[in-house]
DNA sequence: TAGATATGTCAATATAACTGACCCAATATA
DNA sequence: TATATTGGGTCAGTTATATTGACATATCTA
């Protein structure tokens, strides 16, 4: 049986080249609006967990992120003294912290996903929804690989 | 005509996330290896580039990676040290530098090739091919929009 | 020859991460 | 109930990677 072409090295090779550049891309699309806000992309990854699992805990974000609590504490707490999130004490677990965005966190999600989603939006647009769907199972089976 | 389902916001927001978490892991997996020739994931950028396109020149490099000249001058003196890249003088223009990897640039190209292939091989591998092509062709369309 | 280009470098700073050592409060368990 | 574990927070120091800005040198181009 034939080898089949995307399986050999140099098309490997040109995916590990354009997935860093997609995510370089598609993170750097807004930056220019979170340093308005002082922030940087290490806001703007936990704000977009925190806007799409609303609610989630301290080690929820922990875990999505991978970094150490004392980075994440860092980044917390300039959003927290922003203005942006709050944290509400779990009703069942108290020693656990919910995370919200607050009015101001919700109107500067948007802002910035205004900006961040029209890379994507027109690169579906330009294609068909086959491909697209197609696109989401390969990139899951890339993450949960 | 009906909004598609993929163009919707939250499917927007889901695409952000697989691709941070796709990056993200596709340039963890080789981090041990790198570690041992002190070497982090900026120096694994630069080899990777510099494998794919064979003596490009340190300008065409900085077109790829998007930083500064100074940032890249770190990586580069490292790779040097380290005997892990050559730098020729240009033949038509001696003003430009063209890389390579050397020897030993090659052999640790392998290793990390070798661990970092496995993720996207594997996620492939458990695809239809029509699906890996049109992953591509979305993939790529992000990354020019 | 004047100006632009390609590369390299010095110095200071910013951002985002790390390790390691602790702490408290609350929950879970033996 | 006593003890261990978990969830979260913090202090201190360090590392990795990037930035800005200013210059320097050699080479190419008009």
């Amino acid at each position: 049986m034939k080898e089949l072409l995307y399986l050999k090295d140099d098309q490997i090779k040109d995916f590990i080249e354009q997935i860093f550049y997609a995510y370089r891309e598609t993170y750097a699309d807004p930056k220019k609006i979170l340093k308005k806000y002082s922030f940087g992309t290490a806001h703007h990854r936990a704000i977009h967990l925190i806007e799409k699992y609303e609610g989630l805990t301290v080690s929820d974000l922990l875990r999505k992120l991978k970094i150490t609590k004392q980075s994440l504490n860092r980044v917390l707490k300039d959003l927290i003294n922003n203005e942006t999130i709050i944290l509400k004490k779990g009703k069942i677990d108290s020693r656990q912290r919910k995370i919200f965005l607050n009015v101001k966190g919700k109107k500067l999600f948007e802002e910035i996903f205004l900006e961040q989603k029209k890379r994507i939006y027109n690169a579906f647009k330009n294609s068909d929804s086959d491909s697209v769907i197609k696109f989401k199972n390969v990139l899951k089976k890339i993450v949960n690989e």
